[in-house]
DNA sequence: CTGGTCTCCTGATCGC
DNA sequence: TGCGATCAGGAGACCA
C-alpha cells in the first residue's frame, strides 16, 4: 500500500518521462475517481447516490497543458502544467500511475493522458480508494491542510504536533493532518526503531522521545526510498517496477516472529482500526498507555 | 471540538 | 481443485 516512499519513488520515476510533455488528449473511463472543485470532499462521499458529479473543463485535467512539475507532499503527488493547473494523485491502497508507449491499458485503468511523444500516462486503481483531485490553482492550498512532510520532519515540529492530543501516538502519526506521509507500515517500523509503544498517549512523549521518533521516521522513510519502496501487494513505480523494502521490514507483517533486536515474540494489537505489530520488550507499555 | 468507529472496494489468501 | 469466508487498509463521513 503506497505511503510516502512509494509516492516519492513514483515521482522520481515519472519526472523524466513527463516534464515538458504536452497532453494531447485526456480520456476519463470512470468519472467517480475524480474529485472536481465543487464535488463533495471525495472518498466515501463519491459513492453517494444523491450527489451529482460537477461538470468541469478538460483543461483542469491537464488537457492541452505542458507538464511543468511533479511535486509531492506526504503520500500525495501533484502533476502541474504551465497554466498552474494541477492534478493531485491520491494513490489510496492500490492506485498506480504509469507512463508507457504500450497501447495496452493495465487492468482497472480509469483515466488516461495521451502525450505528445506517443506515450500514455495512466491512472489505475483496482480498489478505488485512490482518487484524482483537480486543483485549478495548484496543490498548495490543499496541501496547507496537511501536516508537515514526514521525510524531513524535525523533532521540534513533531513534538509540537503531538503535544495537544490524547490519542495513541500511532493514531496521531497516521493522521495526515498531523504528519503527512506515514501509513500503517512505516508507523510500526518507526515506533519500533524509536522504542516507543504504539499505544502511548501522544502528548506524553518527552522531548528526547520526540527526537528519537522524528529521526526514526526520517531514517525509515529514506531507507525505503533507497529501496524503491515496499511492494506489499501490487505497488509499482511509474515504469512498472516493484520495490524491495518489504524484505527489510522489522515488525510489519511479522507478528509472532522474533524481534530482530531482542528475540522476543512480536505482538499484534488493533490501534486506530489498524493491525499493529510491536515488540513488548523493546517498546514497553508505560503507565500512560491507552487501552489497546 | 475531539476521538473512535464505520464505510467505500476487490485481489489475495485461507480453511474445508 | 473449487469456492465461500476473511483480511487488508487510506481517509472522509458520521456519531457520542
Amino acid at each position: 500500500m503506497p505511503e510516502l516512499p512509494e509516492a516519492e519513488t513514483l515521482r522520481r520515476s515519472l519526472e523524466p518521462a513527463l516534464l515538458g510533455r504536452t497532453v494531447e488528449r485526456v480520456t476519463v473511463r470512470r468519472r467517480d475517481v475524480i474529485v472536481a472543485p465543487g464535488d463533495p470532499a471525495g472518498g466515501f462521499s463519491r459513492q453517494r447516490a444523491d450527489t451529482k458529479p460537477v461538470r468541469f473543463p478538460r483543461e483542469l485535467l491537464l488537457a492541452h497543458g505542458r507538464i511543468e512539475s511533479l511535486t509531492r507532499h506526504g503520500k500525495q503527488l501533484a502533476i502541474t502544467d504551465h497554466r498552474g493547473h494541477a492534478v493531485i494523485v491520491h494513490l489510496g491502497m492500490t492506485g498506480s500511475v504509469t507512463c508507457a508507449a504500450s497501447p495496452k491499458h493495465p487492468p482497472h485503468t480509469h483515466v488516461t493522458w495521451q502525450l505528445d511523444d506517443g506515450s500514455t500516462l495512466r491512472f489505475a486503481d483496482a480498489r478505488r480508494f485512490g482518487l484524482l483531485r483537480l486543483a485549478p490553482d495548484g496543490p498548495a492550498e490543499h496541501w496547507a491542510r496537511l501536516g508537515p512532510d514526514a521525510l524531513t520532519i524535525r523533532a521540534a515540529a513533531l513534538h509540537g504536533q503531538l503535544t495537544d492530543t490524547l490519542r495513541p501516538i500511532k493514531a496521531a502519526m497516521l493522521d495526515q493532518h498531523v504528519l503527512a506521509g506515514v501509513g500503517n507500515i512505516y508507523a510500526d517500523e518507526a515506533l519500533h526503531a524509536a522504542a516507543i509503544h504504539p499505544a502511548r498517549i501522544a502528548a506524553s512523549l518527552h522531548c528526547d522521545e520526540a527526537r528519537a521518533l522524528a529521526r526514526a521516521v526520517r531514517r525509515v522513510l529514506s531507507a525505503a526510498i533507497s529501496q524503491g519502496g515496499s511492494t506489499i501487494r501490487d505497488y509499482r513505480d511509474g515504469s512498472g517496477r516493484p520495490g524491495s523494502f518489504q524484505s527489510r521490514h522489522r515488525v510489519y507483517g511479522r507478528a509472532g516472529l522474533p524481534c530482530l533486536a531482542c528475540g522476543s515474540a512480536l505482538e499484534r494489537c488493533l490501534l486506530a482500526q489498524r493491525t499493529t505489530v510491536f515488540c513488548p520488550n523493546c517498546q514497553p507499555s508505560p503507565r500512560t498507555a491507552a487501552p489497546a
